[in-house]
DNA sequence: TTCATGTTACTGACCGGTACGTTTCGGCTG
DNA sequence: CAGCCGAAACGTACCGGTCAGTAACATGAA
C-alpha cells in the first residue's frame, strides 16, 4: 500500500540515498563504509550494488543531491529580491553565515569531496568541480548586474568569502568569522561600485 | 663516522616524517596507509610505531610540521614590511594567491585535516584548530594595527578570504579566483579605514 | 511471470598494529 | 689490546578486522 505515484523508484535505493546523504555529509565519504550505509538504511549490500555501480558512484549521486539542495537555497534568496542582486547575495550570505555557525556544521559537501578526492577525474570530484564552475559563473553574472566596474573581480571575491565560510564554519563553529560574511560582502560590493 | 651531533633522532623516523609529509599533503591522510608510507620511506612498520604511537599521532606530527611551514611563510611577509601591517598582509596574500594557482596545489594541510577528521578531539583536528585560532588572533591584531574601526570584523574577513583561497585553489587551479585575493583584501582594508 | 528485494556466504586486498628475532655499535672490563 | 655486554635501531612475519564488491538462491508482491 501507499504506492502513491507511479514510476516509483525502488524504495531500497531511496533509503540508501537518504542514509548515504546523512552519513557522507556528517562523517565524510572516505570515513563511511558501504556496510554501515546498508545497515543504517535497513537494506542489504546487493541492493546497494543493484542501484549503484560502485561506492564512488553513490558518492557522486550524493553530491548531485547536495548540489540540488545548495541551489534550492540559493534560488530562494534570488526569489526574495528579484531585480536587486546586492540584496539577493546578501540574503544568501546571511543565511550561510547563520547555517555555518551551527554547532555541527560540516561545511559544503562538494568542497569537502574535493578535499577528500584530490585525484583528477574522480567521479565525486567531477560533480564538485562542475558545480563550483557554475557557481562562479553565476556570481560573475550577479556582479555584472550590480554594475561593478570589474565584475569578475567582485564575483571571485564573493566566491572566496563563500568558500571561506564553508571552511571557517566547521573550524570555529559558533562565534567564528562566518557571522561576518554578509557584512564583508556588503563592504566589498560598495567598494566595487565606487571605484573601478 | 658521521656521528655529527649527539641526541640525533633515529634516521628512520625522519625519513618517515618526510615521506608522510609528502604523501599526506598530496593525497590526504585517510587515503594513505602506513604500509605505503614505510615502503616509500624505505623502512619497516615497526620502525614507524617505535617513533609514533599511532597513525593519528603521525598525522598530528605532520600537521605540526605543516604549521611550522605556514608560519615561516607568514613571518617572511611580516619581516619584509616591518611596521606596515597592510603591506605585510598584502604581500602574504600575493604569495598565497600565487601558490594556490599552481597546478597541483592541494590547499592547506591543516584545513584539509579538519575536513578529513570531523570528530571533535581527534589529534589531527586539535592541532589544526589550535593553529586556526592562533591565525585568527594574529589577523585581529594586525587589523588593530591598521587602525580599522572594527578590527575583529576586518580580521575575520581576511581569514575568510584566506580560507577561501585554500579551497578555491585546489578546485579551480590556475586562472581561478585566488589570483584576486590580494586585490580583494586591499579593497576591504581601505573600506574599513574609511568608515566604521 | 516478472521484478525488486532479502539472505547467506564469500573473495582478495588492505587496514592499523604487534610479537619477536636480528643487526650494529659504543663502552666497559680484564 | 681482546672480549663481551647491553642498548638502540631495525627487519620478518604475522594478527584480527574491515574494505569494496559479488555469486547463488530464496521470498514476496503485482
Amino acid at each position: 500500500m501507499a504506492a502513491a505515484d507511479n514510476t516509483a523508484p525502488p524504495r531500497a535505493a531511496t533509503r540508501i540515498r537518504e542514509t548515504a546523504r546523512d552519513l557522507f555529509y556528517r562523517r565524510g565519504i572516505r570515513a563511511v563504509g558501504v556496510d554501515e550505509i546498508v545497515a543504517r538504511a535497513g537494506v542489504t549490500k546487493p541492493s546497494l550494488y543493484r542501484s549503484f555501480s560502485s561506492k564512488d558512484e553513490l558518492a557522486a549521486c550524493y553530491l548531485r543531491d547536495y548540489e540540488a539542495l545548495f541551489w534550492s537555497r540559493f534560488e530562494a534568496a534570488m526569489a526574495a529580491h528579484r531585480g536587486d542582486p546586492e540584496k539577493q547575495i546578501l540574503l544568501f550570505l546571511e543565511g550561510l553565515g547563520e547555517r555555518s555557525s551551527r554547532p555541527d556544521y560540516r561545511g559544503c559537501g562538494l568542497t569537502n569531496a574535493v578535499v577528500e578526492y584530490p585525484a583528477p577525474g574522480h567521479p565525486a570530484r567531477q560533480v564538485s568541480e562542475a558545480h563550483k564552475r557554475a557557481l562562479r559563473d553565476r556570481l560573475h553574472a550577479m556582479a555584472r548586474e550590480m554594475g561593478a566596474a570589474d565584475p569578475e573581480d567582485l564575483g571571485d571575491a564573493l566566491l572566496l568569502l563563500i568558500e571561506g565560510c564553508f571552511a571557517a564554519g566547521q573550524i570555529f563553529g559558533a562565534g567564528g568569522p562566518t557571522g561576518k560574511v554578509a557584512g564583508a560582502a556588503r563592504r566589498l560590493i560598495r567598494a566595487h561600485r565606487q571605484a573601478g
